[in-house]
DNA sequence: AATTAGCACTCGAGCAATAAGAGTGCTAAA
DNA sequence: TTTAGCACTCTTATTGCTCGAGTGCTAATT
């Protein structure tokens, strides 16, 4: 990225942050206006039609000013933004708000985000802690028909999963008894990505009589295992966008977009490092290329655990929004560590 | 309700069912060429024009067609629409789309919701079942640390609620036998609603040593035992009604009313009966009025236990989509019926 | 060489005028 | 009671117009 002149740094950093404020397309004496530069109009047009060029500032039309182009906000983010600490407001208002659900990890993730819904008035995406050495710690079946019983189980990192099981045979305290002790000779302690449909089957196999009650139970434990692995994403707080006049039409294509979980988990899963910003077309799905995401992990004693993230338009308020996101994962990182600990 | 001569009956229906298809304002000659009806155009202005002075219809403005008013839906749904059953092709796909999910009441319930939404392009919601007489069945404390575990409450009806509580002492055998025979007095077997914040205090001041460590664990208790009470509803497709050119400017307003959860169980619970339809401002809130809701009940072993609506505007299809809800309903009913059963 | 003042130019937003078209209500005849 | 005919109303789309914001260029200034 080659660098700009000060004055290019200084006029780029005033258009991105007047327009993230107005919403309105930044002319060169509206600019002058704002910033106080002591410099006359002509100057600040001169340098806009370089950075202009340069690919960094679009005009709308002609006879508009100037509004940053995706590249123009990248060398924001990367080298112009005030890398500044958390706003002490932001920072009372999510202490407070998270602070009635410590204590148990899937809420406390849930709260971080509604609240950082509200905060930034985006969307925002969250995924429950999950880890790649996530062992199955407990699997309880409790009967509760003749037929039918409830299937719970319990993985070493506190994620829960239950669901309805039915039989053909009768769930006896025999066929319980039997259960429980395949259940201890081939899953406990086992990492619950290994209990796959498949290897369930051969357990299966070792049992000679009851092959057929046992097998609807083992096809269920696998599915539970299976369950704990897909990372539990919630969206919220897509109406938020509704209020923002960034989008045109294509908001209806986005919030059909945000409300399927599959390419969310995609794109939530695409990014490496620990906070990642991608701005409009950076993303790989049309339907992003007016958004940018901010997306952050957290780690649970220190293990990479879940994601937390703001969908909103390349327009976002990157300056308190990223801040806000970097101290939200740490403090939940940090709670969920501490709630799990021995 | 005054009933109407026949002929109205009939330009009353046709208007009703070409707005509702075509979304445009239905115009006497228009009408004429969609039904074929054996009379002049200027007859049946005329008849408009008199169901347009009882309340029936109403015209937007001068020079256009006929739309109904409140009162016309209402109408048309209460006399006119024909009562027929569910559409042989949709029933397929819902039969088709609900197997997968047999066994478990919740997952039945929520698919039951996706499909309702993809099959009338509305948004849909849906309340897992609960029941009245909702005991509490099991209660589960695994330890997780030294001071945290995991906790699980099974109600009769299969509700399954589980979070996490941290104590101050330590989790050893000692204290968890004494909580299981708290339990066991107090708490299994009874009806789950009854399970206070002030009930469990009497259950903890009862408990002599021991006090500060059994304390949170019965809050949870009636923590989990209140969230059994809670309906837990689910809403789905409401990007299906970005789509429709029916909401205006009102759609953020309706769509930010859809993502709150306490406004919509209200509406949920508002009803009597079994199948209910409620017609733009027969809605209590000002974010339906130009909304209907069809919202049914279904029934597990004869009493109700949950819902399933349909949230889209008043110009719905009606017609397909009430024996749609009708039917579906009924299915999941009968099928956590039989999932249940002993 | 960089900055600035001045000015002509461009383009979109907003507004009024106009034409076209759909649909009505009324009147008088069948 | 129904229908044909017609004048009337109102919306929508189109056009032409002005206004103003903002630019880019040129020439003068520092």
């Amino acid at each position: 990225m080659a660098e700009l002149s000060e004055r290019k740094n200084q006029i780029l950093a005033s258009v991105v942050e007047l327009y993230i404020k107005t919403g309105e397309p930044v002319g060169s004496k509206g600019l002058l206006a704002a910033t106080g530069m002591n410099c006359s109009s002509a100057t600040v047009r001169n340098e806009m039609n370089e950075l202009d060029q340069l690919g960094y500032l679009i005009q709308p039309h002609t006879s508009a000013g100037r509004i940053p182009s995706e590249k123009g906000y990248r060398y924001y983010v990367d080298n112009l933004m005030m890398v500044r600490d958390i706003d002490e407001y932001t920072k009372r208002m999510i202490d407070a708000g998270i602070s009635s659900s410590i204590g148990d990890p899937e809420k406390l993730v849930n709260s971080a985000r509604e609240l950082l819904a509200d905060i930034t008035k985006c969307a925002c995406v969250s995924t429950a802690p999950v880890g790649e050495t996530n062992l199955v710690r407990k699997i309880e079946l409790v009967p509760v028909g003749r037929h039918t019983a409830m299937m719970v189980l319990l993985t070493s990192n506190g994620i829960l999963k239950s669901r309805m099981c039915r039989v053909d045979g009768e769930l006896n305290a025999d066929i319980l008894e039997k259960f429980y002790n395949l259940v201890k000779t081939f899953f406990i302690g086992k990492p619950s990505v290994d209990i796959s449909l498949a290897s369930v089957q051969t357990v299966a196999a070792s049992v000679e009589e009851d092959y057929f009650i046992m097998l609807p139970l083992l096809a269920a434990v696998s599915d539970l295992a299976g369950s704990t692995g897909d990372s539990r994403l919630v969206i919220g707080g897509s109406s938020n966008l509704l209020a923002l006049k960034d989008y045109g039409d294509s908001i209806a294509s986005l919030l059909e977009f945000l409300s399927r979980k599959e390419p969310l988990n995609d794109v939530i899963h695409s990014y490496k490092g620990q906070l990642n910003v991608s701005i409009g077309s950076e993303n790989r799905y049309k339907q992003l290329e007016d958004s940018s995401v901010v997306i952050s992990k957290y780690s649970v004693n220190g293990d990479d655990s879940g994601t937390i993230g703001v969908i909103g338009p390349t327009r976002m308020d990157y300056e308190n929004i990223i801040p806000s996101v970097r101290y939200l994962t740490d403090l939940v990182g940090r709670l969920i560590t501490s709630a799990l600990e021995e």
